[in-house]
DNA sequence: CTGAAAGCGCTTACAG
DNA sequence: CTGAAAGCGCTTACAG
């Protein structure tokens, strides 16, 4: 049915190894051989079976992007970006989404090696320090996106979670805002981009010579879009007064101005506003919002670089942990 | 190294055909017997070898899910309902993306068949029906999502496009709205999205006993944000009078929104507004954003099913056409 | 520059 | 209920 190395060597009258040379470009061929190989690949229609190379090469050409939810504008985004990078390199990408359990991004991390893939980029969320172990034995070469909350042996990816939401903040501050709620915090923690931001938070406000308000430090559990509507409209019932907010992400802070609109608050007159991904909807909101670009399309084509180059080369570097640059990208929501 | 088949049946002191019976399920196999083999496995941390796997069954259980750009909201919860669909019938996905050129559509065909997969589910956007071959050769089962352009021997699952362009017309006539905006319109398109849904409005509008006015069909190219706002920036730069739109898509409508709003147009009191595709974010626009559910949860699962069941089974079955049920979802924009 | 042959790690008839 | 053996379609030393 599908012709197979063999009948292209018959169809070629040449050698099967011949016949690979030409379909691996191997340099080696006499010209008259490799257009007379060609033809026949041609005339049987002839493509390489995966699995066969794949078995012999001990290689699928294939790495896992684990990640949460592509619902998710920031991951649908980052995935694509990752697809880019993993391409230009020869590589395609199989999606692994987990829930927001622990036992589905386990089983998310289980699956990446049944799947016989060539590694994996691990966007970790529920996973903490102590499942360190479990990360070890996924067996194969694997880049983590996101905060190092794990002090395992493998090379990692991030943002400048602090000193970006530093900046947020002082943008905000140096437009003489004073009161500016930091919207999102995970109370208790420390590690991850919620700690990491909120400790920026503070930073800016105290180097305004400024006091840190606890009142303004409102906890989002999950970071979506409604979960931003619902802790601003607890904020505003609660009569709080505040003239900034500092989301921790886009989501929250297009939920937050969604309720403050409805509310009458006015944006950026009552309430500057800034988020965090510069997402590509933020161009669009009304006002268009101010956000952190956490420099995501870098994070994936390092990250896939990283990973690429673990697959294909020696590992014998010690595991990196590489930063990628912030940008504050200014639009409406916080100019007057 | 890593442990295969032999290890484990030296170690429990077995034949390979007994480890594999136990691995694969099969079910006559004496328990103390299994349970010996299964003491090899975790102790050597046995994992069966996909690529062999693979070679010897020629399946790879991983489908391909061919669309255009996962930072379009539709296609990135498209994605998400087609992950969930495959995985509750084992299956991988492999998500190839392709840009807004006729080469790149056909370089992501002919990237599924080299990767080796099961089948794929194609979106398909620049093929017309002139590249009915080129389909064919994609050599592996195919399900279509989107219009059927083709007269191809291809599965193909898509929405009811006019019914649903013609209910979300006639509920703004109900609501009293008498000049209506299509906005979207692919000008001389017959068979895709954009002609089917505009010929649903024009059904909407005459059955009202209205005429079509020409003007207020208003072309989109690219179903974008960024092209609704421009669009809608347009029409009222031109004076137009109008007191309702129907977009082609929620991002158009979203893009138009904001630029309604922008210029003093206010939702729904002087415009009502309904979109189609019922993305996640439709819900927390201001206003919240009528819409069309056109079924692509079922869409999805559905498409998965046929395209699993030709993987497993003898496909003798002429190609079907299923279209999903679509659903009105009433919300601010269109409710005054 | 090209050929003959081994072997990657499984599954699957075929025996018993 | 279990074993011995063939073979899926490639790539890769090894020869020449």
């Amino acid at each position: 049915m599908t012709a197979t190395l063999h009948d292209v060597a018959r169809a070629a009258g040449v050698s099967i190894k011949t016949v690979s040379n030409v379909i691996n470009n191997y340099p080696h061929v006499r010209v008259t051989t490799r257009e007379r190989v060609e033809a026949a690949i041609d005339q049987l229609q002839y493509r390489p079976n995966q699995a066969a190379r794949s078995l012999r090469s001990g290689r699928a050409d294939m790495i896992g992007l684990i990640v949460p939810d592509l619902r998710n504008p920031y991951f649908a985004e980052l995935a694509d970006d990752v697809m880019r990078a993993a391409r230009a390199r020869g590589f395609s990408v199989l999606i692994e989404q987990f829930d927001a359990d622990r036992e589905s991004e386990l089983a998310a991390l289980r699956g990446a090696r049944r799947r016989g893939l060539d590694g994996v980029l691990y966007s970790v969320l529920s996973l903490g320090e102590d499942d360190a172990e479990l990360l070890d034995e996924v067996g194969m070469p694997m880049v983590l996106l996101g905060e190092r909350i794990f002090h395992s042996a493998h090379d990692h990816v991030t943002m400048r979670n602090t000193e970006a939401a530093q900046a947020a903040t002082a943008h905000l501050l140096r437009g003489g805002r004073s009161r500016i709620v930091a919207l999102g915090s995970h109370p208790g923690e420390v590690v991850g981009s919620a700690g990491l931001r909120l400790r920026g938070y503070e930073a800016a406000i105290e180097a305004a010579g400024l006091t840190v308000d606890p009142a303004l430090v409102v906890p989002v559990d999950r970071w979506h879009r409604i979960d931003g509507a619902e802790a601003m409209r607890a904020v505003l019932d609660a009569g709080l007064a505040f003239d900034g907010v500092v989301a921790f992400n886009d989501s929250i802070a297009l939920g937050a101005m969604r309720v403050m609109l409805e509310r009458g608050v006015t944006i950026p007159d009552d309430v500057a506003l800034i988020g965090f991904d510069d997402l590509d909807e933020t161009r669009y909101s009304l006002p268009a919002l101010t956000t952190i670009d956490p420099g995501r399309s870098e994070i994936a084509r390092v990250a896939v670089d990283l990973l690429v180059d673990r697959i294909v080369g020696d590992d014998g570097d010690a595991p990196r942990e590489i930063l990628a640059e912030f940008r504050l990208v200014e639009r409406e929501s916080t100019s007057r």
